[in-house]
DNA sequence: AGGGCCTCCTGAGAGC
DNA sequence: TGCTCTCAGGAGGCCC
């Protein structure tokens, strides 16, 4: 099913939503709610005039108080923490999570509902942002201000692409953890943003093992990780995003994941720098996809 | 207290 | 062709 992009408000979302939803498939991880919130900034400023809970049961239970809380209230600002997109309004803001295949698009009001939308919020002017996700993995809440009070934000780890998350804070962190750097990479009291796509791919262009202990990293294995978890990250941001750029490109055309991932997904093919078959291994009842030869 | 497993969910793909 | 099973993963909560 194609929206007639006459419907559809604002560029680089909301061409072919079909495509949108196949290609979110892939997780929304730091790089793609960036790139959801700076296409939602032109948002700001306007009203929300109704909200409608078509399913409420997510990850957890939407509140139902939350119409009546928004209801006629102006968006201030839309901003990013972790994964978390900020909605904020004048007394208190949306926090939401896009779980696993969690999608926000805009649209106006008389394009048909697709299976898997769950939230609506109808805007002035005429436009819906909705809420679609097929998992129900994500999550919407409202908090009141100060947000970052709020338990969800509260214990978030620091921003990898800020001052606060450099090499020698990080190994005074790692001292102290005694599970595998790959699982501490997708802990986000440890750092925030972080999913398996990337921990992967940090870890192989660190050539660390995912199976280290966390304390075990010495120093300048900790730059290593700094420096490619910023160049990974900014540079998929620049992209913008995974699964947006894809989405823009109906033609299924490979995105930025299909032509940059030297492990996610690659089990058992050749390591693009030593040739050696990629191993994987369960972390948590996660894939995690190494090489055997390179990371140590 | 810290680490690791379980749980929620749906659809794609494989196997029969 | 159609049914069944497996797999994918974010993150809170529970168990050891």
């Amino acid at each position: 099913m194609i929206i007639d992009s006459s419907d559809c408000i604002s560029p680089p979302f909301f061409v072919n939503i079909e495509s949108f939803i196949i290609t979110l498939l892939l997780m929304p991880e730091l790089p793609e709610v960036e790139t959801v919130k700076q296409g939602l900034q032109f948002l700001i400023k306007t009203s929300i005039t109704a909200c409608e809970l078509i399913n409420s049961q997510l990850r957890w239970p939407v509140d139902p108080l939350i119409p009546q809380k928004i209801t006629q209230q102006c968006i201030l600002d839309i901003t990013r923490r972790a994964k978390y997109i900020v909605i904020k309004l004048r007394h208190g803001s949306l926090i939401i999570h896009l779980g696993m295949t969690g999608v926000l698009y805009v649209c106006q009001s008389h394009v048909s509902r697709k299976k898997h939308d769950h939230v609506i919020f109808t805007l002035s002017n005429n436009i819906e942002l909705r809420y679609h996700d097929v998992r129900r993995f994500g999550s919407i809440h409202w908090a009141p201000h100060p947000i970052m009070q709020h338990r969800l934000l509260f214990q978030l780890g620091p921003e990898p692409l800020s001052d606060s998350f450099n090499p020698s804070s990080l190994h005074a962190t790692l001292s102290t953890v005694k599970k595998s750097i790959k699982s501490t990479l997708l802990d986000q009291k440890i750092v925030v943003g972080i999913g398996n796509i990337y921990a992967n791919e940090i870890l192989f262009a660190a050539g660390i093992h995912p199976c280290r202990l966390s304390n075990s990293l010495r120093i300048d294995e900790c730059k290593l990780l700094v420096k490619h978890t910023q160049s990974i990250l900014t540079k998929a941001i620049a992209l913008g995003g995974t699964t947006l750029k894809d989405f823009l490109n109906p033609q299924a055309k490979p995105g930025y994941f299909q032509q940059t991932l030297h492990v996610y997904g690659r089990k058992d093919q050749p390591c693009t720098h030593c040739h050696t078959n990629l191993a994987h291994i369960m972390h948590g009842q996660r894939t995690t996809v190494f090489c055997p030869t390179c990371q140590k």
